[in-house]
DNA sequence: CCAGTCAGTTTGTGAAACAAACCGACTACG
DNA sequence: CGTAGTCGGTTTGTTTCACAAACTGACTGG
């Protein structure tokens, strides 16, 4: 039976839309982006993403599925009898990039096992990536609204 | 009963070790990039980052732990009797933010809702964000090795 | 004293992940 | 021509997890 009923007039939970979200909603599941991550690296059958990416079967299947009605990859028939298909990642799916390459970076940055799949750019010693802005160059510290008092001077 | 034992000498899975699917186990649950926006946005509190991100409160409690463990942010006591908390990014933690960035990035090009946390830099009309190599500026497009055969010419 | 805030913990339930087996159409081997 | 193997799944059964809602404890404010 009904005691007490607390959390009634309070705490409103009004989750922000936003364009975070947004995407993970479309990429965010276990799985996605190491679907992702192997298309990048050219292999395009589901028996070598099951392999290199470790999902259970059923869970890769749904995953490609889910994927695919993103706009994110696209299935592609390449023979009948039997049906067999590749995997293919969209213009969409390519702008994904950099989001793979920022998790690259932060890992090799700060976990200390780094058997690192190929980088193509190598300009001398690995200097590292920066996210800048398309038109002028100039790098982008700004997600944040100024809101960092955060060690200002520690 | 014991009766075929197909799957015997076939498809060995070797699930990539690789600097993605490494930070992927420490950010890559769900909530957890969301209570990253808020910490960048500058809510620091259980209570806004309940709110915010719509998070289950149980589920919230267990991802600031497992971040907390990871490093990536610090838990601040700013009161005692009652004990309360404050979460603040790590340097570490700050340096997440491509990911973020190339998360709404990509929301905001390829999703059509659009509310959009404020994002600092305007160089005048939003020309959108370019990884590049941090040694010499130049565009990184390569997760890929040279893969795209792919409509090289469409 | 009662209401409310804050930062959780506890409890119960339903959905999802997971591992393993199975399947259908085919090829390759001997 | 029978057996084994590949490929891309589906099916089944189990376990884990997310989730919502209620509850708690220490406190503030009226």
């Amino acid at each position: 039976m009904k005691q007490t009923d607390y959390d009634e007039g309070m705490t409103d939970v009004r989750p922000r839309a936003c364009p975070i979200a947004g995407s993970l909603d479309v990429i965010g599941e276990r799985w996605s982006l190491l679907v992702l991550r192997e298309l990048f690296l050219g292999v395009r059958r589901y028996a070598g993403i099951l392999a290199n990416t470790g999902a259970p079967r059923d869970v890769l299947t749904k995953r490609l599925r889910s994927l695919e009605a993103a706009g994110v990859l696209e299935r592609r028939r390449y023979q009948d009898r039997p049906p067999r298909f590749e995997y293919h990642l969209t213009p969409a799916g390519r702008e994904l990039e950099p989001v793979l390459v920022g998790l690259r970076e932060w890992g090799l940055r700060h976990l200390e096992d780094a058997p690192a799949p190929p980088s193509l750019h190598t300009c001398g010693p690995d200097s590292g990536t920066r996210v800048v802005c398309a038109g002028c160059g100039e790098p982008l510290d700004g997600l944040a609204a100024a809101s960092e008092e955060e060690q200002a001077l520690s």
